[in-house]
Formats: structure tokens, C-alpha cells, sequence
DNA sequence: TATGAATGAGAATTCATTCAT
DNA sequence: CATGAATGAATTCTCATTCAT
């Protein structure tokens, strides 16, 4: 794990699964396609990686991981935490505007992971929602944000919100609007929801 | 396709591969459990489906019609634009809980549909986001929302949320919420977002 | 075996199945292909044949016999047998152009028999070489055609050659010879090669 | 393409398809039977051929290159168009002596090539006949042969008189003539009927 | 007899994974 | 480490044949 991550090659295959699988899907995706996408040969894929599954796993710990520590950054300096989930929403779309490869993957194959992964938990994403939870946990012990508010359920209608409207935006050809506004608006949408 | 609808094995086969696809995913699911499941032999399906996508795409029709169907019902009768989205919340909720399976697949399998079905277009899902497009620009029509609100972002944001919570209140084994309270909360949310 | 000849569907499914076999070949034809061309359910079939096999047999058969009986009946009043050859050929030819699909599945379909029918010897059709290889031996006999000539394997040169030239009669679209014309040539250049 | 043919298991493949091609017909022929024959693992087969019309075709190419090659040879240094005839007639049958099941499948599959693979125009047995119709237009030409000899037609009634003859050479148990001898015989007929 | 829906054995083909070089 | 040819298990789909109506 440790000496496979020293090699080059092993990033090299991370970044032609994501555009791969992204394209394609997982399961239309051909280990000989994104061996070839990587070039490298069709066995070497087997050094770096245990499975298929493993890839996408792999793929997605290591992006996730990077993710989160960005959007530990950009939320730190922050206090207030309408703000907070401001900056987490143009956070989230810029990252997808970004990485257009790894949020259709986020969005579409991993949504199945339970499928086929049968021991493989999501922990890196639950983190990611959390961050959510704990700035609405964070205003209602400010009194900022309605004490009624579910904030498990409440992270997953913003996060919800996001995602489908992300989902949108990156499908459509014509970006009618700048992914900033978007950002803007479903905050302020939900914020006036759960402001007191 | 007027003889087959007739026919008791085609609703047999759509509900056996319902409960299939939902449990194991379109690509795990092999035909023979479709078979098994709905009683029939293996060749059977073939008489009333093309082919595996068929049954999916089948299935997907078959279903959406009721929910669009059931949906109109539901709003009819209903003037506030409010009232509607609030109905449109519960309603789509209370499908979710009846029909788990099927709100599984329109969630996880139907979301990748457009990588492998290159001609299915998703039609009778745009129309369903389409009644919340229309409930808010009747709501901005009446002066009750917000004009500087986006419909076509809004309804996205709107299904969204509904959609990433009954997701997780699908997949959790515990109910915490009644989900009548929790499609009250979303609405809730949202409306006090984009009201005027 | 009698019964079934009795009836009219009988011979309408041999019928279809030459159609069918000479058109598409006897393993790219379907069984319920024969059985829509015949205008009858797939069952049907099997109450007048055995098998797909059996309906190539019998089809076969059946036409032989007409063939052999109307070759008996040309050649019965002429007594040269070098005329006989002539009209042995212009027979043959006139018969294939008038029944092109039969012609095809006997070139064609039956040329394989022997690899699925192991049981099936095909007698009828030894019998019509026979009846060269007799015309041959009485000309012999008659010390019109030469000694030396082998009549087992002049009754297939002889065959051959005619059958080739149908192939390819049959195959063509625009028709440049007069199928009489070919008959007379080949009769022609084996007899001279065959006279003392 | 030129790569597989550099390989040792391509041939294998091709050798062992056309045993069992001959002796099963190309439809009674099972991938999993061929690649037996040729000790290769099913998959082995797609990774040297696309499918398997594609065995039947390469073959047939590769073998029958072989022949046009050997025919060429046999036939350069002859001059007088009934001495090539002659010699065309022993090369051919002593061809079909030596190697059975080529012979086999061209003069069984092949003539049904038509049915199943309708892209494939078979080029190579075109060429083939034309060496006979090219002698027999030297021929005449020469002075040699009679001009109302059609060319187009009698090199099939050549053609066919050595194949029929061959075929049933080949299939006889008991060979009670010398191929040498037939091939004689034959192409005296022939010649006696088209000299001048 | 006639039907045609149902059957299920059978076959071609794919592709993740291995392993000799 | 890297390779890519070889493997063969697994899966979809076909279609001759049966049999209840």
C-alpha cells in the first residue's frame, strides 16, 4: 500500500479509471480501456491495484481525501456558520466544476457501491456530510438556526439540493448560469429555511 | 406490445425484476434470477422483452406513468402553490415508502441509464421535475415567490433535497422520523427560501 | 404416413419450406419462418413432421420422385442414347429453371446432408445419376460410346458439369444464354469426348 | 492482422477448424469442439479471429491463396492450352487428394457461404475458374478450340465434371480408380468436345 | 386436429485475472 | 517490476420442440 503509492504509475492508473468510469460507467468500463488510457499494460493494472472494485475504490478514497482536507481549509477561517455553509456549497460546485470526472463518478457509480461492495463503507463520504451536520449543530447551539431543524436530515436536503442541481450543471451542454450564482441561491434558499 | 401488456407473465416479470434490480443492481442482475424470481423460465422473458435493458426501461415506464398519474391527482384539487409543493413533498415521499424497490431503482440504476441505453431518453422523468418547475412559476405568476428565483435550478434544488433524504431514509434499517415529518421539513425549508 | 399426405397443409408446408430453405439456407431458417410462410401455428408442423430434419427429407423426397418420374417419361420414347444424354440435359435444365428454389436446396442443402442426417442415404438422388450411368452403358453396350470410359465416373463428370452451369444459371441475374442452348453445348462437348 | 498471422496458434486454430468444419459442417461445428481440436482455450479462438464466420473465411483465404499460388506454378511453363486444361485437372484432383477437408468445405460450406455471410464475396474461387476460362480462351485464340465454345459456361461444365468427380472420390471409402486416371479421362471428354 | 405460449438446453462471446517471459 | 497472451467461467439470448387448451 505504502510502496504502491510511491509510484507514479499508480496515479497514472487513478487518472485514466476516473476518465474511464466516468465516461463509461464501471461496469461498461474494460480494465484493457483504462490500462490503455494509462499505458501501461493490462497486467501491471494487478500490481497496483487487488480488483476492478479495487480501482474504483482506490480512486475514490484518494480524491475523497483530498476533498476534505480542501474543504477543511476553506471552511476554518469562518466563523459564522451561515457563512460557513455558503462557502461549503460554492466549495462543493467549484470542486465539481473542476473535476468533472470524479463528481460523475461520486454522483453515479458510487451511488452503487452498496451493490457490489458488499464490505466497502462509505466512511469518506459520511465525513464529507458531516461537515454539514456539525456547522448546523454549530447555529443552533448559536441560536442562529432553528432548534427544530433534523440537522441528519437537514444535511442531506442541502446536500441533496447540491448534487442534483451539480448533477444538472455538469450533464448540460449550454451553462446558462455561472455555478457561483447557483451556489448562492441554494444557500440562501435553505438558510432562510433554517434561519430563526 | 398491446398483446403483452394484456398478458399476467409481463406484470410478473416487472415486478420480479423490480425486486431483483433493486437488491443487486441492473449489472449484477442476471436474467436466470429475473427468471426464478417471476417463475418463469429464462426464455419466457424473451417472449415479453427485447432484451435486459428492455425490462429496465419497461419497468421504468410502467412505473412512472402511475407516479405521474397519481402525482396530477394529488395537485389538482389544491390552489396555493405553497399547499402544492407541500402535497408534491408528501406524496413523493409516501411513494417512496410504499414502493421502496422501485424508488431504488429510478434513484441508483436510472441515474447511469444514459450510459448504456444510448437512445433512452428520460422523458417521463423530466416531466416529473417538471410539475415543481411549473408549481413555482405559478407561485411567482401570483406574487407569492420570489421572481429572482430560478425554476429550473429551484425544482432541481427542491428534488434534490427530497430525493437525497428519502435516499438514506430508504437505505437506513431504523426509521428515526416519520417521513411525513420529514417531507413537512423539507417543503418547510424551501419555502420560507424562496417565498416572497 | 399416408394419413398425412391426405392432407392439404401437408404440401403446404413443404412448399413454404422450400422457399424458406433455398432462400435463407436450412440452419438460418427458423421453424415458426416456415411456419408463417405455410400460414400455419409453429405446432402444426409437428403433427406432419417429426423434426426440422424430417421436413428436408420429406421435402427432398417428395420432389425427387416427381423429378425421377418425369426423367423416365423423357427419355422413354427416344432410343439413341446419345440423344437420350441431349435430352437427359435440357430436361435437367428446363427443370431447374422452372423450379429454382428446389434446385438451390438440392445444390445446396442437401450437398451437406450427410454431415446432421446420419441415418438419411440419400437413394432418390443416386437413382437420377443412375439413369445416366444407365444411358452410358447402353450406348456402350450399343458400341456407340467408347469402352474405355468409366461409367461411374462418367455419370459425374457428366452431372457435375451440368450442375455447375445451373449453379450458376440459377445464381445470376441477367440471363446472357438461353438455357437450352447451354443443355445442347454440354451435351454436345461430352458426347463428342465420349463417342467412339 | 499481420501480426496474428506470425503466430504458431493461429495456424493451429486454422488446422483444427478446418477438421472439423469437414467433418461436421461449419453449423454443426462448436467453438468449444474447435478450440479442443486446436488445444486452445475457448477464448483463445477471438483473440486470432472475430468471430466464427471469420474462421471459416480466413481459412478458406489462406488455403486458397495457397492453390492459385501452386496453380500459377503448375500451369507457367505449358503452352499448349489442351496440355494446361489436362494438367489444371490432375493438379486440382491430386490437390483435393492431399488435402480432403479443405476440399470438404470448399466444395460444401463455402457453396452455401452466401446465406450466412453476405459481405463475403468469395474473390479467390472467382479467380480460380478464370484460369480455366483463360485457357480456354488461349485456345481459341489459337485456333485450337472451337469459337462457338462459350468460355463463361464451359469452364463451370469443366469445373463441375472434375468436382462432382472429386467429391464423390473424396467421400468413397474404397477408391477403385486412380485419381490420376480420372483426371485423364475428364478432361478427354472435355477436350474432344470443344477442339476444333 | 390446430394452436402458440412456454420451455430450457445449448452456444457464441466477453473479459477480469493470471503467469510465464 | 512490466508485459500481454492465454484462460475459462459466466452470461445473454435463441429456437426446436412440447403440450394444455
Amino acid at each position: 500500500m505504502s510502496k504502491r503509492k510511491n509510484n507514479e504509475k499508480y496515479y497514472r492508473i487513478i487518472e485514466a479509471a476516473t476518465r474511464v468510469f466516468a465516461k463509461k460507467g464501471f461496469y461498461q468500463s474494460k480494465i484493457s480501456e483504462i490500462a490503455r488510457a494509462a499505458q501501461v499494460a493490462d497486467g501491471t493494472i494487478y500490481i497496483y491495484f487487488e480488483n476492478k472494485d479495487d480501482i474504483l475504490i482506490s480512486l475514490f478514497e484518494e480524491q475523497m481525501q483530498a476533498v476534505l482536507d480542501n474543504m477543511a481549509v476553506q471552511i476554518s477561517g469562518i466563523d459564522d456558520p451561515a457563512k460557513k455553509l455558503e462557502r461549503f456549497a460554492s466549495t462543493h460546485l467549484g470542486l465539481i466544476e473542476k473535476n468533472k470526472d470524479m463528481a460523475e463518478i461520486i454522483q453515479v457509480e458510487l451511488r452503487q457501491s452498496g451493490k457490489f461492495m458488499k464490505e466497502y463503507k462509505n466512511e469518506k463520504f459520511s465525513q464529507y456530510l458531516n461537515i454539514i451536520e456539525d456547522i448546523i449543530r454549530e447555529g443552533q447551539e448559536q441560536g442562529l438556526f432553528r432548534k427544530d431543524v433534523i440537522p441528519g436530515v437537514a444535511k442531506r436536503a442541502f446536500f441533496g439540493a447540491l448534487d442534483e442541481v451539480s448533477r444538472c450543471w455538469v450533464l448540460s451542454r449550454r451553462r446558462r448560469y455561472d455555478i457561483r450564482t447557483v451556489a448562492k441561491q441554494i444557500s440562501e434558499y435553505f438558510l432562510s429555511g433554517i434561519k430563526t
